[in-house]
DNA sequence: AATGAATGAGAGTTCATTCAT
DNA sequence: GATGAATGAACTCTCATTCAT
């Protein structure tokens, strides 16, 4: 197996564990069992679980790019669709989730993000890193509105995009600490009421 | 000393400690240092360290309750200053314990709701009436701007109060993720923003 | 069992782990289980293995202080009698121990000193009290010497009890390296001729 | 390449290695790493970290003898200065080591010798085959000193050859010990006291 | 009520060695 | 002859918890 092959597979494994059962709970004899491999194979391609966690964020981070903000982007054509096919596209996966293992995980971001932002600053920047990606396609979703003049705010976008971000954070934080993952439908409509009225 | 005298030590020392470390990352040992006793002493008090965690919170809710929602109830008449003045104290405290320790803590509920979320039903439960603890403070406010004739929205308070809390969540792992005390100032901002634009 | 005891019975493991396994090759799991305890235990004790490995020094410094060197010094009046006396009473140990499990088990402290003299600072150290007290004796029975006019050196006393360490660490290296524990007699007498010719 | 150079280049490594960090503080990754190659070609030249060390302790040997016994034996005619060149030769390098690294490290034999003199009988048996060359270099000079009528002691040569070999062997564990190469300069007059008083 | 001492289980990490090419 | 990749076993050390007093 290639060298990329095996980091994937223990990206992908940690992406999954981190994400529903902290990185704490998470211990690497589970890690290297998910990820199909022996424990030390796992530390000849990341020297630490830190150093695992910080490119599980930065993959989860492309995974999510794709799936849920380029392809909403580009099958939407009003700014306003494109912002409900982002929450749409999530609920719909936290949904069959849950169905599936009754889990309503939260977002994997700021559940990691929480959890070590004072403990790993490598994790903290790589969250950081995350929401300035994802804040990057709703700052155009943002100005398409203003454009528009549909755009209820006289604030810079970049703003707005933030709050778009932390209005996402926060939906996935109740739907975890609710564990109901409805929640994230209220969330997108807050979203629009928050920048259209 | 009394019963209830030692449980509190042990439950400030808790509060202050799965802030700032997490749950996981607290161990039973620094958890007796702090409070002051044996650990043996701990156990005695409360069954495990889930208990604690679960009683912490509650004990939490309690400390926030006073000096951050009722204080600011009642020094204030008008609602959206009562509610600049939530959002104004617990600005004062993070800012506060920022440039005492150099760490910005974020939210306490929300960061041992999002650690425990699926691992504890206790835990998880005990933050969900945390939440709604503080709600029934943002109703009150949110009923009044209503009552004012100020309020944007039509629609139900309780939904409403449940916005305001998200906003806080949100900005309180924001400050967190970016360890920066003055995002709570947007955040403040914000939530008016949100509900008499 | 109080605090001192479970000391001693680990120092006690880990001279003779470390004097026949030498450190690295001495785990923690053989040292708890010759100490009679669990793993944890140990730790309970000691922050480190390597300080374990410092104490276990100190303990052997005072051990072999005692039947080796004052019982020789105080049973013999002739310094040359108590010279004598010193390697007899090491020949008749190593050689007891060499029967009873077929290892010549060289200078305890010589062994440990040389694998960790330059990784750890503080077993080294360690280490050169350790000879710095043995040679205190030596130094009386060179200045004895002196005094009687035996003494062949028109040296400082400080010196030819370096000379006489370093004579028992060659000779008990030198026992190690051939497995021989006769190599102590030669020595004994080596240290004789060294001084009186 | 040819084997026998590959060999040598993991030979050289393992010697700089094993006497700088001992043998157990030294890994087949640093020592693959030193050689300058991957760590499954040097288990292609030993079958196991153990013969490494066996052949190490031979080539050092070879080594040794050179520069330190044969050159000194060369260049001096007297015995007393090939005894004196000796110890200098070993000074010198060990001063110049000390003064690049900051690390006195005694006598390679030695140190393997006596970490690995229980565990390892191959191990064992190099070292005192090394003792043996050069042994045999003291021989010679003990023999010249005899037939010169200088030498002090009525006793075999080879007896004498082993004094001086023990010597040798406390002069670098001292000098490792204390972290002193200077020391080495005081086991030359000690060698030389004990020959010819 | 309080505590000094102890522990089974398991944490993250590293070891010498081997496989497949 | 050489190497990238993999591994079972073992490493030091820590965890939440309990015992005995």
């Amino acid at each position: 197996m290639t060298k990329q092959d095996t980091k994937t597979l223990i990206l992908d494994a940690a992406i999954e564990l981190f994400w529903t059962s902290s990185y704490h709970a998470t211990n690497m004899n589970a890690l290297s069992e998910a990820a199909g491999m022996n424990k030390a194979t796992v530390y000849q391609h990341f020297r630490s679980k830190e150093a695992i966690a910080i490119a599980a964020v930065d993959r989860a981070v492309e995974r999510t790019e794709g799936w849920v903000f380029t392809d909403s982007v580009e099958q939407n054509e009003d700014p306003l669709d494109q912002l409900a096919e982002i929450y749409q596209r999530i609920y719909q996966s936290h949904k069959a989730l849950y169905e599936a293992d009754g889990m309503a995980r939260g977002c994997p971001f700021v559940n990691i993000g929480v959890e070590l932002a004072l403990a790993s600053n490598g994790v903290r920047e790589a969250v950081n890193k995350a929401f300035a990606v994802f804040e990057g396609y709703y700052k155009d979703i943002v100005e398409a509105l203003a454009d528009d003049g549909r755009l209820k705010h006289d604030l810079p976008s970049a703003q707005l995009a933030r709050d778009l971000q932390d209005n996402m954070n926060a939906t996935l934080t109740a739907s975890k600490v609710k564990q109901d993952p409805e929640v994230i439908l209220e969330g997108a409509k807050r979203a629009r009421r928050y920048l259209v009225g």
